[in-house]
This record gives C-alpha cells, sequence and structure tokens, in this order.
DNA sequence: GTCTATAACCTGATAGAC
DNA sequence: GTCTATCAGGTTATAGAC
C-alpha cells in the first residue's frame, strides 16, 4: 500500500486533478463570468464529479481566486524583459511582443482578469493595491530615465503603460470581435504579425523611441 | 379620467420608467455582469417593485438586450467626427476626443459591450456582423484615403481602430484598475486632460500624421 | 399600471456510503 | 479520494387582487 516509485501518489493526484480543474475553470469563468458559471460546468468541462470539485477547492470563490492569482503570476512574469533592456525600443519592443503571444496563447486569463476588474476587483483588490502598485512604480521609474537620457520623448510613463496594457490585451479580451471582422475567422500567423508590428511600429514611433547605439 | 394636458399620460408613465429601468439595469450589469446581476437589484435601484420590472420587459434577458442596443448606438454616434475631417489630425484627434469622454461619462456602458463581447456576444452578434462590420469598412476606407492622399504613414486601418478603441475604452472597463493606481482616487479633470493629451500625442505621431493645410 | 404572494427551477454546498 | 443523493437558499417569472 505505499506508493510505488511510478504510479500515481496521491500527492500526484491532488496535482493532476488540481491542474485538470484549473485549466477548466479558467475557460468556464472566462466564458461565463463569476456570476454565470457553475460548478457543475467546471466539473463536466474537467470531467469530474462535482463533489470532488468541492473536496479541492471548498468554494467556488475560492477556486476563482486560485484562477485569478495564477493569471496575476503570468501577467507579471511577461515584464521581466523590460528592465535589462538598454532602451525603448528593445525593452518597450520585447514587452508588447510578450504580451501579445499572451493574449494569443491565454485569451482566456487574460478575459478573467478584465472581469474581474471591471467589477472592481473584488477578490484581487489587495493585489492591485501592493504587487500592481510597486511594479508599475518600478517601471515608470524606468521610462523615466529612458526619458531622462534622451532616448525617447517626455511622454506620461503612466499613460504609456495603459496603452501598453490596452492595446496588448484588447487582441484576448475582444478576440471574439476581432474575429467576428476578421470574417469570422481566427487571425492567421501572418495577421498576428501584423498585429504586432502595427502595435509596435506605432507606439515606438509615437514615442519617439530613438534606437540605442 | 381622461389624461389632462401637464400630469403624466400613460404613455408618459412608461417611457419614464423604462428610463429608470434601463439606467438601473445598465449599472448593475456592469457591476455584476448578465450572471450576477439579479432582477430584484435592478428593481430596488430603480425604484420599482420587482414585478414592474417584468411588466414592462418579460425578461431578463430582453431587458438587457435594450441596454446593449442603447450602448451600441451610442457607440456609432460618436464616430460622425470622422467622416469630415479633412485629415487624420482632425478626424481621429477629434475621434479620440469624443470616446475618452463616452468613457468617461458612461463608463458603465463600456463595461457591459465589452463584457458581451469578451462572453462570445451571445445577445448582439447579428450586430457584430452587419452594423459594426459595415461602420468598420467604411473608416478602413477613409483611412485609405488619407494615407493615399500622403496624410499618414501607410498602418494597417484595422489594427489603427483597435488601437483606438483599445486605448479610450481602456480608460473606461479598467477604470477601477486606474483608479487604484492613481492613490485609490478617480482621475481629476487635470488627469483626464493628460489622458487624453498622451494618447493623441502618441498616436498620431505614431501614424505619420500630417496636419492638413 | 401596481404590487404581494407564490410557483417552478437551479445552484452551491454537504452528508455519508464506498 | 470518489461519488450519489439531497438540503438549503436564492432566482426568474407569473398569478391574481387592487
Amino acid at each position: 500500500m505505499t506508493p510505488s516509485a511510478r504510479p500515481s501518489s496521491k500527492k500526484d493526484i491532488r496535482r493532476e486533478n488540481e491542474k485538470l480543474i484549473l485549466e477548466a475553470a479558467e475557460k468556464v469563468f472566462a466564458e461565463a463570468g463569476f456570476g454565470g458559471a457553475t460548478m457543475q460546468l467546471i466539473a463536466d468541462m474537467a470531467g469530474l464529479p462535482k463533489a470532488n470539485l468541492h473536496y479541492y477547492f471548498p468554494t467556488k470563490e475560492s477556486l476563482y481566486r486560485r484562477v485569478v492569482q495564477n493569471i496575476f503570476h503570468d501577467w507579471l512574469m511577461a515584464a521581466d524583459v523590460f528592465d535589462a533592456a538598454p532602451g525603448p525600443v528593445e525593452g518597450l519592443g520585447a514587452y508588447i511582443d510578450a504580451k501579445m503571444e499572451i493574449s494569443r496563447r491565454h485569451p482566456a486569463g487574460s478575459k478573467v482578469w478584465a472581469s474581474e476588474v471591471m467589477h472592481r476587483a473584488p477578490v484581487i483588490q489587495d493585489y492591485l493595491e501592493t504587487t500592481l502598485v510597486e511594479w508599475t512604480e518600478g517601471r515608470m521609474a524606468v521610462v523615466r530615465r529612458w526619458i531622462d537620457e534622451g532616448k525617447m520623448d517626455p511622454i506620461d510613463p503612466r499613460h504609456l503603460l495603459y496603452m501598453l496594457w490596452a492595446t496588448t490585451q484588447h487582441y484576448a479580451d475582444f478576440g471574439h470581435q476581432i474575429e467576428t471582422l476578421n470574417g469570422g475567422q481566427p487571425l492567421s500567423d501572418t495577421q498576428w504579425e501584423a498585429a504586432k508590428h502595427s502595435v509596435k511600429t506605432v507606439i515606438l514611433k509615437g514615442i519617439g523611441a530613438r534606437p540605442s547605439g
């Protein structure tokens, strides 16, 4: 009865099932919103009985909280490209690429975040007030440094960040509208490249980014 | 018993109550989402008994449909500034101003729209496929004309429109996040002007808009 | 047109056998 | 750790008196 080397230990089962549930929950919360999502729907998509969800996550809200926390973590990871860069062309260019890629690969996560914020962040307000505030101030300092060094125009760093978030996340959050305006077809590889190129072109030129070196 | 000249005729009562209900519904749907909103909550906010809502709008969905239709109508109105303009500086500048003003004055409407689209437009998909497609193609033609006339750089008109929508609506849809990052305070008049200025500066320079005349 | 009472339904959560 | 059965609470919608 002791767990053998290979097959699933109890910890493995827990890890596996939690992953199944969290992936299903992200999709369902994104498509239906917190209110519209039902534990039954999530259970069906995860291929587990509804009661099992309550075994791993005591309440619907605790499950939702974990989903949003995971998304928030992914968002912050995408910002590492920002710091090491010598200037805005490299730093903002890479940041836009990274955020566009997240919008493409994980649109559900972006939607859950958007929905949470639109409803006045009932679950993750503390994260907004601590982690996000700190992160934002750190990046604003980087932008100000670039401005001081003459590497870009004196654009308000705060509103520049908002433009970056807005333009990149729009491709996830409003993906359905974009798809409809694309004749009902998802964007092709070429069209995604064109989107990235357009965003980078307009923003980098718009802030007067001067290539360093 | 016939309606006198001044006081409320039955039609006036209907108009008045429908307005009360629709205003309350817009706020509640924006804050709670379709699933999270309850007819009781809307009724309380409108100051009417719940049963009266069902008298004016047979179902929750029919009420929601009217709310979204009204918002969509407002959106299209904001675009009139686009056509008559001699070039992108005037046309896009005025469009950005108009959309930013809507985000400021009617954030709830913008949120309901965003939520509807994020959930794959279950109610207004037909509008997306007809009216929005036509409107978008019309504006793209205007942008292409400006490009042909050498009034701006050859930016993909489609992605330019997405950037305009994304940046302006972000101030409504993510208003709570922006407020949190502003020390918990709503943007002041001055800050709103700075926001408009930043968006216009970056985008108009970013597309290489050349003042006409 | 208004409003109370209630019907019909669904959801989150739990108990308890396996 | 799994799963069936079920409870308790809340929701949309309607019936029917006023």
